[in-house]
DNA sequence: TTATGTTCCGGCAAGGTTGCCGGCAAGGTT
DNA sequence: AACCTTGCCGGCAACCTTGCCGGAACATAA
């Protein structure tokens, strides 16, 4: 009455053998029509409900993903709720580990998913990592693996991303279009890759317009806020000083926004700015900020389809990349025709 | 090789039982020290892991928490790093599931972390929640149960909230002491706790300033942008329109924000506003937000200590309530004096 | 009749771990 | 000498489920 129903339980009561049992419920063939009826009838009665950890003891599979994240900010909120959407739907369960941006916590939590014998990974880099022993461990175990968003070419396995580079171009290119000369960019950390190849879009936007790359004015610093800020503010203070910033996040185009009102200019006439992400905030500060947006509910559902096809066909090939395309929006912060 | 060493393989190699392995992996009295020194050394070398599926199975725990929350928004994923936190550190795995505040879903999730045999629940009911039978079946095997934000009194297990009623108060009084006499409140939907303690203190504070309470200046809205959007607009085209705005939740303050822009309104000479949360887009918008703070990543690690107590202590009187205080900061949206 | 097949069912092992009990040898006590 | 303690270890069962094999009972065909 206390604990859970088990197959035991039914078969004492039936007089029939825990096989039989097991047979009745499967709709495995060799049980009889009559017996089959009893069985479910009283499993039904007992609200039998098989027991996973029994189960996932059997058959070796604990149908839970492990999917570990750097943070959950905006974007990867949605994707994980984009995760959690398909998963559901294909009888999986999630478990969320945040790294929190530290390369110790993502061993740490490759560690304890795999300890919980987690079917398989799908993964999101976090910044700060520039080993990847610990997802060593995770293939030797030829558990299947899905990066997504934050990929990276030391990590062989299935990938759903952006088209980085086709954002970091279109953002460049249309500040390019507004008038604006000498672009800087407020880029990532130097080993990540999404920063990278934002960055690279840029520099392709340049060569196109024929326009001289100015290394000086490529900053790298950390994924947030405040550096984005005293970035900003050191850029703002330069003798050949931009006339327009791309950020290749919304974080990073909030801090930059800060530093240009700090310095009392005024946006897009002065400065033009462009972030990335399209985070709701974006529209709501003055003036509203024109971002590339990503679609990242889908990609994160896109992330656990592909989860689920190389799970269910281990010889998806590792070189399978899904790739979203982003798409520029435009608001006041680079609009400086209009302005 | 390929598949992780078990206890078996151990005492296969070294020609000893496999209860005398698990004695050894164990510290159990009951072993000589030579024959631990080689159990534990050849188990680093196989490097052995303790199979978490057969524990759990035999212990009849998973060491697994279930958190069910409404959604990630920022709050509760400040909340959700609190509760990893502190569960990591105790050796638990959370298992994060959100309802998207539909019912049916708050349903699913429950179902299936029962069946994924977590050992209790950590719990944020959804807005649309009006039934608890679904939890009813927790409490039915007896497992603890920690309810926290968005409590109700239909669930009797310890809790950790907010005081939401002061924050409601200091929210309220800081507009009535800022010389605003018709002041409105955007309420949630009428069934949600947190609401309508908030809505309380609201009460409380005109009570205490002797001002009369006017039931057409309560709207209940569901909580969020478009819907606090229009009940804004609504409430700014009554005759006897109110001089200030008291959103119970941020995304409410941000629609009551749009609407004043759009009827044309200053804030805070016309109009004053203030919020609830205390998210970061508040003080980024123009103007930017006054808001009640509350100690969102501090409350998840309260929530996940008070788990880890019941669960260590089945006997944790059900009326155990830890509440945390809010704090209001003021910006220029409700600023009337110095404006 | 014997051989062959069908239909249904039970027993056993396995998956990895731990708890309980019994056992055996060495040494000590009365 | 008979008994008890101590230290160490192995066997068995249990947790719950499924896969494999064998077998009984009956029916059909040669």
């Amino acid at each position: 009455m206390d604990n859970p129903a088990t197959i035991k339980d039914i078969a004492k009561r039936l007089n029939i053998s825990l096989s039989t049992v097991s047979r009745a419920l499967r709709n495995a063939p060799d049980v009889s029509e009559e017996t089959r009826q009893a069985v479910t009838s009283l499993s039904q009665e007992l609200n039998y409900q098989p027991n996973r950890l029994a189960l996932s003891l059997r058959q070796n599979q604990t149908h839970t993903i492990g999917v570990i994240i750097p943070n959950l900010d905006y974007v990867l909120s949605q994707m994980v709720r984009g995760i959690d959407e398909v998963a559901l739907e294909a009888g999986y369960t999630v478990m969320v580990c945040q790294s929190n941006e530290s390369f110790g916590r993502e061993i740490l939590n490759t560690q304890r998913l795999l300890e919980s014998l987690v079917d398989g990974f799908i993964i999101s880099v976090s910044s700060e990592t520039k080993s990847f022993e610990h997802f060593k461990k995770i293939q030797d175990r030829n558990l299947p693996v899905v990066v997504f968003d934050r990929i990276t070419p030391h990590l062989s396995a299935p990938s759903v991303r952006l088209d980085n580079q086709a954002g970091g171009f279109m953002a460049t290119e249309h500040l390019i279009e507004q008038g604006y000369k000498k672009i800087a960019v407020l880029a990532g950390p130097e080993n990540l890759g999404i920063s990278n190849s934002r960055l690279e879009g840029y520099k392709q936007a340049l060569k196109k317009h024929k326009i001289k790359l100015d290394p000086d004015l490529i900053l790298h610093c950390d994924f947030n806020q405040d550096y984005a800020y005293y970035a900003t503010l050191e850029l703002l203070s330069m003798k050949k000083k931009p006339d327009a910033i791309f950020t290749i996040s919304d974080r990073m185009a909030i801090g930059a926004m800060l530093a240009i009102k700090k310095k009392g200019l005024q946006m897009p006439t002065d400065i033009g700015l462009v972030g990335f992400n399209n985070e709701p905030v974006t529209s709501l500060v003055t003036p509203a900020i024109s971002s590339v947006e990503m679609p990242s509910f889908e990609m994160g559902k896109a992330a656990a389809k592909l989860f689920i096809e190389t799970m269910h066909n281990k010889e998806t090939a590792t070189t399978i990349e899904k790739i979203l395309h982003p798409k520029l929006i435009v608001r006041e912060s680079s609009l400086k025709f209009s302005a």
